[in-house]
RNA sequence: GCAUCCGUAGCUCAGUAGGAUAGAGCAGCGCCCUCCUAAGGCGUGUGUCGGGGGUUCGACUCCUCUCGGGUGCACCA
């Protein structure tokens, strides 16, 4: 494919070396509208070492360079220098790269060889799957999605939230109140049942927090019964989030959580002896990080037990032996900024020079309107209830807009669950937002089902035009601004997946994968197709084609999927 | 108190590592289905870009102060 951009770089050059190429390119910008151009060239850096007013520097530039093959016009306006591209060059070497690579089209190799891990999802056993898991587990499976089209070798981990003195609460809980066979019926709502009864009830007699405790050193001990217990509860726990999983369609790795590190914590606070980075504070100890601007990590408590970020350090090393990440990547609410700055300082300080291909990838919070999410005083809602919510809506419109449609149900799920998705991934990941049930029900604008719509016209146009990918194309037919606007979204989809990969922004696809959506539309409302000229309609056809590829591709990047009628 | 993030149209948000007139969707109003899926398209209004100062040829974007909101700051994860 052309890369339109080197050509403008390499035109500047031609003429011009007082700036190399990299200055060049990092200057290059777009135009706020295409009238003034494809690509712009600011000259006001050019005015000072050639101590001329930039509109006439751009005037001479312009004239130098004139036309090409790749330009059909190059022309200042004031102090930019314009250049248009050659619209007939840019429709065939778009289409006929979609044509090539379908749908590869945008993927890379720049990962062949590297392993990428993307930590996300990572519920705690036995409590339910609520709206504020959603993020993790939409942005993170985006994103590994996103490393997997670039080449990389992705890693899905789920650091599930199965160990600690919560267990021992519960298996104290289930030894004096439990039923098996009720636990099984329903498990996350009996068994948070227990939970909460016992933190009730622990309230009153303390001597059941002693219970818990020594249930929990029973289970690290390996006391068989423990380990039993725990290995049921986590199994009963793990088949209701795959629940939600085959919902989602999204599946892991690796399930390694917290009970995996529990062995390998020790070694992490030996290796900190040596390393004499431990200090006694209070009993406890840390490693202080004051000079680095932040409270101290605190890697073991008084009474020996470990930490959190103790066990994130933990699983960190063990994770550069197992795997050799190039990255590290953790899905994690921002609320846990400090944490990991912290105790990815650590493993700085530790000597590992890999300490920052560990990256925290933070995301707002989600509350609700009568205030933040809180199980225990029941303002929650649960991720299932929202997924089935939005298949039952979707249900109703396909009974009221299209009642003959072939495999409703499996439609209405996907669609009903990708416009959840598509919602979660749209906006910037950093915003906290209030969850609300009108917003999240409707299926208008910018949304999911509008995508997956425009997908399944386009579907249904290639089919009534028999369209076939192996018709040669005159493509100096296809010239209406509908298109060329059309053709320009999916020559940059490309970047866009790329810029998603470095910022860790899947919402860049969304919005590109939404702006190709609405060109499509402008170009399907103004530009008939099966009504127009055999040669015409072949053209058409085949940007049809590209464009619903490149929709498919998108949405296939976000985990939503695309039905062909609906 | 300290740290950090956010503050753009009535609402929800974009604004691409400072650039040419600040954009979408929703909501409102008015059009378009004898014609390729109307979950669609077209038209129409709105802005002290929280506020002050600064850097720059140029600031929504960078610096600084300030106001408002979120989050985090030792034995939970």
């Amino acid at each position: 494919m052309i890369d339109f951009k080197k050509e403008v770089i390499n035109s500047i050059l031609n003429i011009e070396n007082s700036l190399d190429q990299d200055e060049i390119e990092s200057l290059i910008e777009i135009p706020p509208n295409y009238d003034m151009g494809d690509y712009a060239f600011p000259c006001f850096k050019l005015a000072k070492t050639f101590r001329k007013a930039p509109n006439l520097i751009a005037e001479e530039l312009a004239e130098k360079i004139g036309e090409g093959e790749f330009f059909e016009r190059v022309e200042n306006a004031g102090p930019y220098l314009n250049f248009f591209i050659n619209k007939n060059k840019l429709t065939e070497t778009i289409l006929e790269e979609i044509a090539d690579k379908e749908d590869r089209f945008g993927a890379t190799d720049i990962g062949k060889g590297r392993n990428v891990i993307v930590e996300f999802s990572s519920p705690n056993i036995a409590k339910p799957f609520h709206i504020g898991h959603i993020r993790t587990t939409v942005i993170g499976n985006s994103l590994y999605k996103i490393c997997k089209f670039l080449g990389f070798n992705a890693i899905a981990i789920n650091h599930l939230g199965d160990y600690g003195t919560q267990f021992g609460m519960l298996i104290a809980a289930y030894k004096k109140w439990g039923d098996k066979e009720v636990i099984e019926s329903d498990p996350i709502n009996e068994l948070l049942k227990l939970y909460v009864k016992f933190n009730a009830e622990a309230e009153e007699d303390e001597r059941l927090k002693d219970e818990a405790r020594y249930w929990f050193k029973e289970l690290e001990n390996k006391n068989q019964e423990a380990v039993d217990l725990w290995q049921w509860i986590r199994d009963v726990s793990l088949k209701e989030f795959n629940k939600v999983y085959d919902l989602l369609n999204i599946k892991f790795d690796s399930y390694a959580g917290e009970s995996f590190y529990s062995d390998k914590m020790h070694r992490v606070i030996e290796e900190l002896e040596e390393k004499e980075l431990l200090k006694e504070s209070d009993g406890a100890k840390i490693v202080d990080l004051e000079p680095y601007d932040m409270p101290p990590a605190l890697i073991q408590k008084k009474d020996g037990s470990t930490l959190y970020i103790t066990r994130d350090i933990a699983a960190a090393i063990y994770r550069k032996e197992h795997y050799d990440f190039y990255k590290n990547i953790y899905v994690v609410a921002s609320q846990q900024n400090l944490h990991f700055k912290q105790w990815i300082k650590v493993i700085d300080l530790m000597g590992y020079d890999w300490a920052y291909d560990c990256v925290h990838v933070p995301f707002g919070m989600v509350s609700l309107e009568d205030g933040t999410l809180s199980t225990r005083k029941g303002r929650v809602v649960f991720l299932e209830d929202v997924l089935n919510k939005a298949v039952n809506s979707t249900k109703k419109i396909i009974e009221d807009k299209n009642p003959n449609l072939e495999n409703k149900e499996k439609i209405a799920e996907q669609v009903g669950v990708g416009a959840i998705l598509f919602q979660e991934l749209f906006n910037g990941r950093i915003k906290d937002y209030v969850f609300n049930w009108d917003r999240t029900l409707s299926f208008e604008g910018e949304t999911g089902p509008y995508v997956q719509y425009t997908h399944a016209r386009a579907n249904s146009l290639l089919e009534k035009g028999e369209f076939n990918l192996e018709d040669k194309v005159d493509y100096s037919l296809l010239k209406e601004d509908e298109v060329i606007s059309l053709i320009r979204l999916l020559y940059n989809f490309p970047n866009a997946v790329l810029d998603a990969f470095e910022k860790y922004e899947p919402s860049f696809i969304t919005r590109h994968v939404v702006e190709i959506a609405k060109a499509f539309n402008k170009f399907y409302n103004s530009c008939p197709i099966m009504s127009a000229e055999p040669e015409v309609k072949k053209a058409r056809l085949n940007l049809v084609y590209a464009a619903k590829t490149v929709i498919k591709t998108g949405l296939g990047l976000l985990g939503i999927e695309a039905p062909s009628k609906m």
